[in-house]
DNA sequence: TTGAAAGCGCTAACAG
DNA sequence: CTGTTAGCGCTTTCAA
């Protein structure tokens, strides 16, 4: 049970700690004999010795460590990923980040809760948060010279790097969508709506369809809530309660449409044939429902990998030089709009 | 930008440094002085200073940090939550270690892959794995004297906490059920099978219903793959390739059961009125589909909260005591289930 | 081509 | 009640 350190293996090979180092880093600046690295290597075989990487970035000020916040959808709730997108996000930057030989730290983050405990702590190497708002917390991190990737945030600062989608640009498409399918009544679902918010921007991308179109932005076609399937069923409710003013909707995550339909079904009310729904995402579940979900399409594997890509650019760089990257959109058709024409 | 260390806190406050450790973490052998509390508290507070977690663990040997290490289902797959099961579980893992003050060291395992390298890098405190099978990676686990808690593993080692579930009581009920109904050949359909694996139990439950009531094993009622979504497309096409021979199906995952009902659905295959769905799991989404899930039941969150309490348990005692956990299984009934009366 | 020595930022005896 | 002194396990000048 006897930790096994570096000045064992140097023992056991007949060298030196630093020598040692030199040939488990492959230090560029030393020369090793090729005698000498085997005799090290050989011992760190028969001592089955594994460098201790806290030690080591200690000394080295690097932790091939990456820091990944999550944002706990609902204060007090727990399960972040009672939304599929985070879980299908988190799969794609755990993945990226092991290729690459770097471990993951990940933390949910309550609203208000200081981001600097998993920052400076543990020395990450670089920072990914997702879906954030501006704020006094983020302030604060960046006091401390560590790459920040912001992801899916309309933070307009130029320290932090982004990626991000056209969510304005996405709703926009799909609520045109609705309306070349002839409805003119399109209600407008989505979590909360705060200011430069993901669900800000969807909304706006809404409305100017709408008015593109020549229609009015009704209030009450307007539904906000929580970004979870049991507000979807809620907004079903509503939806009935206020008499079915709608032939279609947009909804801003399919893990919403899902409750929605639901919600719907419930009360014999039929996607499509009685409301025709585009929403957003396309997580994995949105072609495994019935009926399977029209859906604005992002990349989320893609988004992962290319905010690890990001950290870790901005890692090794010594400069700081900004980069923004916008992933692109697409509608996919699947079974959850009809054409609507109006009684006549 | 400078990184303020304990000494600069040492300095502003007028003390020494192992002063503003002492007040820092409640050292409860030292005593201070509600004087230089107070300065130290407000050097801290000034200077904005926060300990480096990686520097207080190398020296006192404790991390506040639990690794996570989560099966890649596929080797070269990266969605490891492909199946929301494991979106479900780390979330409560999460929620749970952070009520503590413990942070996630997060890695997927491809198969074969030495742990250790998340392990004793990094001096987690303790480590949560999920569905391993026995293997030499584990034993050199155990040679470090880290706590380890393995969850929904059929590993017999004393060295190991365990926390699971009932599996081949579990599908017997589901099997049970499904005879109940009046259904006498009864498909299995799961993912690999592997001795002393979670799928393995389920089969034996399976088999043992069956042969409890007296119908017979058959071959060709049996379907194994991977689990994920695409495999229930796939074997809902085998299904239908072989003749759709069984009324009924017991499917050992939910994602895999919503493969499989879409794949039939795509041939106009109807659940429950063509064949009936017991399956495993009751992850959030078994509610949200359509036709809803007859599916048995386990606590995902209790599963996870379970797992850090006792890996956690683990690290404060000093004894190492074996702790086996087996939470409550049952049957919850919704809409993939209907009678069978055999055609006269 | 290698080794000695000085830390990285913090904790933990042990003195005082 | 507080400070001194050693490290934790590793990297990294700098000198040999």
């Amino acid at each position: 049970m006897q930790r096994v350190g570096i000045k064992d293996v140097a023992k056991e090979a007949g060298v030196s700690a630093s020598t040692v180092s030199y040939v488990l880093n492959n230090t560029p600046t030393e020369s090793i004999s090729e005698d000498t690295r085997k005799r090290v290597m050989a011992a760190v075989k028969k001592l089955r010795y594994v460098p201790n990487l806290n030690a080591r970035s200690l000394s080295s000020r690097r932790s091939n460590l990456i820091g990944v916040l999550i944002p706990q959808t609902e204060p007090g709730k727990e399960f972040m990923f009672s939304n599929p997108f985070y879980g299908e996000l988190l799969s794609s930057i755990e993945y990226t980040a092991r290729q690459q030989g770097y471990h993951l730290l990940l933390s949910g983050t309550q609203e208000d809760h200081c981001y600097l405990n998993i920052a400076q702590n543990r020395d990450v190497d670089g920072i990914i948060i997702v879906g954030t708002y501006p704020g006094e917390n983020l302030n604060e991190l960046k006091r401390m010279g560590v790459p920040i990737v912001l992801v899916d945030s309309y933070v307009m600062d130029k320290d932090f790097h982004t990626i991000g989608i056209e969510d304005k640009e996405g709703a926009r498409m799909a609520t045109r969508y609705l309306i070349g399918k002839g409805h003119r009544r399109i209600a407008f679902i989505s979590g909360s709506i705060r200011e430069n918010g993901v669900n800000m921007k969807r909304y706006q991308g809404y409305c100017d369809a709408l008015q593109e179109a020549g229609l009015t932005v009704d209030e009450s076609a307007f539904y906000s809530g929580t970004v979870d399937y049991e507000y979807g069923l809620t907004a079903a409710q509503q939806y009935l309660d206020r008499g079915r003013q709608q032939t279609a909707a947009f909804i801003t995550a399919d893990v919403l449409s899902m409750g929605f339909i639901k919600g719907l079904r419930e009360q014999k009310v039929c996607v499509p044939d009685d409301i025709s729904i585009v929403s957003f995402d396309d997580v994995y579940l949105a072609n495994m429902t019935y009926p399977s979900l029209t859906t604005v399409h992002q990349d989320i594997g893609e988004k992962g990998r290319k905010a690890v890509e990001l950290v870790l650019e901005a890692a090794k760089a010594k400069e700081h030089r900004y980069t923004e990257c916008i992933l692109p959109l697409r509608l996919v058709e699947r079974d959850s709009v009809r054409e609507w024409r109006e009684p006549t």
